[in-house]
DNA sequence: GTAGCTGAATTGGAAAAACCAAGCTAGGGT
DNA sequence: ACCCTAGCTTGGTTTTTCCAATTCAGCTAC
């Protein structure tokens, strides 16, 4: 897109186009077909296509033949280590559109562990403590292409 | 989008956009401007003032009006709160790509404390341990139009 | 005041991407 | 041999993005 040194870019490159990330998501709550994919998101039918076959190429899924009984052969889409690891996205816009822009009805997804029980993403530092937002930054590093000045204050009206 | 009623989809119409997500990042990285958005990103400029005005309409930039000496007043953009709790989509993005999909350079960016020790996004229990990525996942919440079934399994070949 | 400069915004038209409906295809059933 | 269906392809329209050129507002210089 612009600088493909930023790590923000090149996730951008596979997961920027519009129905990839939302492909994701369903394959997070467990969708693997193309017909469970058309129908949930109503994309159009070769916007999915291309789509699958990108994300299959940039292996964050994988392609695999499935037969049910009497009936033939079909691909399903099954998300790779790769693929799994964009949960963490997916979590993040979770996350934030959860407290920041919250729907009345409540969240149509949560976060949990394996008992159920409510997880969240949060900011951990080297020793393993819990950080508070405002004392995280986003640095220049090694392949920063211009230095840029890390700021943390927000804006105060 | 599709279902309004999910976080990721109400975070998509916020960011989802071409540009949006990386004026943010570089709000991130200090950036105020519309000049200097316009020089780093290299966006068109209809579409970098499009941008901006939607990300002030939806309350994560603030517009402000600035002067410097011997020069007209012109506007600036500042991350409001909501902006500025954006960061973790990116930091996400960043964690995703250095780990899955590295350049050889390395890093262009570096999440890091305000010593400038590094940090790391993580998904932390109820009880504030942090939790492996295999112990977590997406389940359906109580706007859940359709119910699903959480898989946490990943393709093995 | 008027001319000129500069950064931001607007405009018109080309290019690309997304959308939609219809049609095609391969492998099953009857 | 024929029909049915899930997945894919195709043609044409709409929408979005891109690009170059122009306009506009407020400043400085004359």
């Amino acid at each position: 897109m612009t600088d493909s040194s930023c790590q923000v870019v090149r996730t951008l490159d596979v997961i920027g186009e519009k129905w990839s990330l939302l492909i994701i998501r369903n394959a997070l709550r467990g969708q693997t077909k193309y017909s469970e994919f058309r129908e949930s998101l109503g994309a159009p039918t070769d916007i999915l296509t291309s789509r699958l076959a990108k994300l299959v190429e940039s292996g964050v899924l994988e392609k695999r033949a499935y037969r049910e009984p009497g009936d033939r052969e079909r691909a399903s889409y099954h998300l790779t280590e790769r693929g799994q690891a964009l949960r963490v996205v997916i979590a993040a816009m979770m996350q934030w559109g959860n407290e920041y822009n919250p729907a009345p009805q409540g969240a149509a997804s949560l976060l949990v562990d394996t008992d159920g029980a409510t997880v969240e993403l949060a900011y951990v530092g080297s020793s393993g403590a819990v950080l508070d937002r405002g004392e995280v930054l986003i640095a220049p590093g090694p392949a920063a292409s211009t230095q840029w000045a890390p700021i943390g204050a927000i804006a105060r009206g």
